[in-house]
DNA sequence: CTTAGGG
DNA sequence: CCCTAAG
């Protein structure tokens, strides 16, 4: 074995001395505690000691004492250093409640944790585990080291004196057994693991206080999850597991997802997608989640978690990915890169080193999960995010000095939270892992306290229940049908068109004529608006639709019909004229790509069917368009299948201008890509070719 | 409510 | 175009 296990071993066995000694108690205060042991604590001092010495069995497991105020070590390789002749022995079994620290140090336990625990023995009626029969040599708590607790007990003459005392005794027994039976699939695991890994010794060890060799980097993640199911009452101090695709060096390692130098990986995602099938034992890489594809999330994920998930959005799968590897639930960033258990983040702001050498380590901040997030708003995503992201497929060539010019041409963005939905998926998943089942959840809706069951519906409405939601219970007050899906919809779930036909049919012909007078419509128009619209409203609206300067809008023809060039179309869906993108167009450079909702009011405002968020959906299209399909582009062109309306290009090239000026980043293109098609496409325009 | 950004 | 978080 090597130095460091021995070492480590020996200091194990001086460690479990220490609560003899280090009590802070005076012996007398010692003895009159009550005959309390921490089973908790003893398996977790076991299974630590044991994976700290890897195969080494802790000698002592706890200590006795005896009346005579001397500490006895137990031990289980069947010696026992207890003088068997001690009859004067009246209270022969004292423990002493310890606490196993990260380090392995113990610790007296306090009166509360005392109290925790005092029920473990003293309760006569408490269920024993089954004995079971623990033979094998390799087990670490074999019968004869346990009963060697009984029979030093019964054997001396002094303990037979006190019955109460052989009860104890037994019980015990009875559960120093049953951890040992745990300890064997303790065992069982690490043989696993350890299996897996490189023969070399130094492998072999882990030390309690988490720190680790580095042959231990490769240890699976997965295990920390599937930790032995269940009896620990902590998750054992594992040691960060390394995934680092660069042989970079530890000490503030300036790529964050660099080429490997070994050819035996084309890239970081790829060897995820190959090596995270099932493990992510072996792999040496950061883990660069933004690269990868649904699909290889769905690997990912399952390989952290050790299950399925039907979850499709990239940003839940990616945070969640991150949570488990980072063991952390502070993903408040928008990118992923994961190294050494923790997220890389990128800052902005580059800077050169004290050795005078570009540094891109100075942006990376390690974020460790222990200690709290830094200021959100000095951090910016990585760098990675944009440039990588909607190439689907990830570069070959990973080159961190392109991704650094490429960062400081890009712009801004909003670093979102984690939305709502991903909350609540978060939230349903550990209810599931909890009950082991769904349960289809109910809630007494509170909507005009109509008290009714519906089904559980995540986004739910805020503020004031809608006001006219009884007056729609009315007509339907048994079914569920449409009234739920209306309340659905009310709450933010998408509600087919025919439901939404079927209420307002239902509505108009409702035996109370009254409440025709105030109308329960559902906007058919466009479903972003509100719900309930008041019937002056809805003339306001048909008004300006027919004051629609451009004319070739006008408000009958509602969304929903199929149009005659390109067959179905989606539901809510409006072409933009060119009338409308030029008006988009003049009002961006009038007014500024962003005051959308100033656009809106001054050069659409007969378009009550745009919304600002319509028109600035429209311009982040035009400016893909504009950057995307410059003239040369045969190839983009070609492939782009309904070719509705083409944007002329002389738009394109204004839009583009626009962007420009304004400094905005190509939703979609990488500064390297925009500054040679700018360079080609002034070429080209130098040259004629518009 | 408006804007930004993901999908 | 839809959805939703951030202001």
């Amino acid at each position: 074995m090597c130095t460091e296990c021995d070492g480590y071993r020996k200091r194990q066995q001086e460690t479990i001395s220490i609560p003899i000694g280090q009590t802070g108690m005076t012996e007398q205060q010692e003895t009159s505690r009550s005959s309390v042991i921490s089973l908790s604590s003893i398996v977790r001092l076991l299974v630590q000691s044991y994976v700290a010495c890897g195969g080494f069995y802790m000698e002592a497991i706890f200590a006795v004492e005896e009346k005579d105020e001397r500490w006895i070590e137990e031990s289980f390789d069947g010696n026992t250093s207890s003088p068997s002749s001690q009859n004067q022995i009246a209270d022969p079994v004292v423990y002493k409640l310890v606490r196993v620290e990260g380090d392995g140090r113990l610790v007296p336990a306090t009166d509360d944790e005392v109290m925790e625990v005092e029920d473990l023995l003293e309760d006569e009626k408490a269920d024993l585990p089954l004995a079971v029969d623990t033979g094998q040599a390799e087990v670490p708590l074999r019968n004869g080291g346990i009963t060697s607790v009984g029979s030093t007990l019964e054997g001396s003459e002094g303990f037979g004196q006190s019955e109460k005392k052989e009860i104890n005794a037994e019980k015990l027994n009875a559960r120093l057994e049953y951890i040992g039976v745990m300890l064997r699939k303790v065992k069982e695991e690490e043989r696993l693991r350890l299996s897996c890994e490189s023969a070399d010794c130094s492998s072999d060890y882990m030390n309690l206080d988490g720190k680790c060799s580095d042959q231990h980097e490769k240890l699976s993640i997965s295990d920390e999850k599937l930790q032995p199911e269940n009896t620990l009452p902590e998750p054992l101090p594992l040691p960060p597991t390394r995934l680092s695709c660069s042989d970079a060096n530890d000490s503030g390692s300036v790529e964050t997802c660099s080429k490997p130098k070994d050819g035996s990986m084309d890239n970081g995602s790829s060897a995820i997608s190959n090596g995270l099938k099932h493990e992510f034992s072996g792999l040496k890489g950061d883990i660069c989640l933004d690269n990868l594809t649904t699909k290889e999330l769905h690997e990912t994920f399952k390989a952290t978690f050790g299950r399925e998930t039907s979850v499709k959005d990239k940003m839940w799968l990616k945070r969640r990915i991150a949570m488990g590897l980072t063991n952390s639930c502070d993903i408040s960033t928008t990118t992923f890169i994961i190294r050494d258990k923790t997220l890389v983040r990128n800052v902005e702001e580059s800077g050169r080193d004290a050795d005078g050498s570009v540094n891109m380590g100075q942006n990376v901040v390690k974020d460790n999960s222990e200690e709290s997030p830094s200021n959100p708003t000095t951090q910016m995503e990585d760098w990675k995010l944009v440039s990588d992201k909607r190439l689907r497929k990830p570069k070959v060539e990973y080159d961190c000095k392109l991704e650094d010019n490429q960062t400081e041409q890009r712009a801004l963005k909003r670093v979102r939270k984690p939305t709502r939905r991903y909350i609540e998926e978060i939230s349903e998943v550990e209810f599931q892992e909890c009950t082991g089942r769904t349960t289809f959840v109910t809630r007494e809706d509170s909507l005009g306290g109509s008290g009714v069951q519906v089904p559980y519906v995540s986004r739910v409405r805020r503020g004031r229940p809608r006001k006219n939601f009884m007056a729609l219970m009315k007509f339907h007050p048994s079914g569920m049908g449409v009234a739920a899906k209306l309340v659905k919809k009310a709450l933010g779930v998408r509600v087919s068109r025919p439901d939404i036909d079927n209420a307002n049919r239902i509505w108009r012909s409702g035996s109370n004529p009254k409440q025709i007078q105030q109308p329960f419509v559902v906007e058919i128009e466009n479903e972003r608006r509100p719900l309930v619209t008041s019937t002056v409203e809805q003339q306001r609206d048909v008004e300006q639709v027919n004051l629609d300067s451009c004319g070739d809008n006008s408000d009958d023809k509602i969304a929903i019909a199929p149009t005659t060039r390109c067959g179905t179309r989606r539901k809510h869906h409006r072409a933009w004229t060119l009338c409308e993108v030029t008006k988009l167009v003049e009002g961006v450079s009038r007014y500024g790509a962003g005051r959308w909702s100033e656009i809106k009011r001054l050069a659409f405002a007969s378009q009550t069917y745009r919304t600002s968020v319509d028109l600035k959906d429209k311009w982040r299209n035009l400016l893909r368009a504009s950057f995307a399909e410059s003239p040369g582009d045969k190839r983009m062109r070609s492939s782009r299948k309904h070719a509705s309306v083409p944007i002329p290009t002389p738009i394109l090239l204004r839009v583009r201008q626009l962007a420009e000026m304004h400094a905005q980043a190509v939703p979609g293109l990488t500064s390297s890509n925009l500054a040679s098609r700018a360079v080609r496409n002034l070429h080209e325009a130098s040259s004629g070719y518009l």
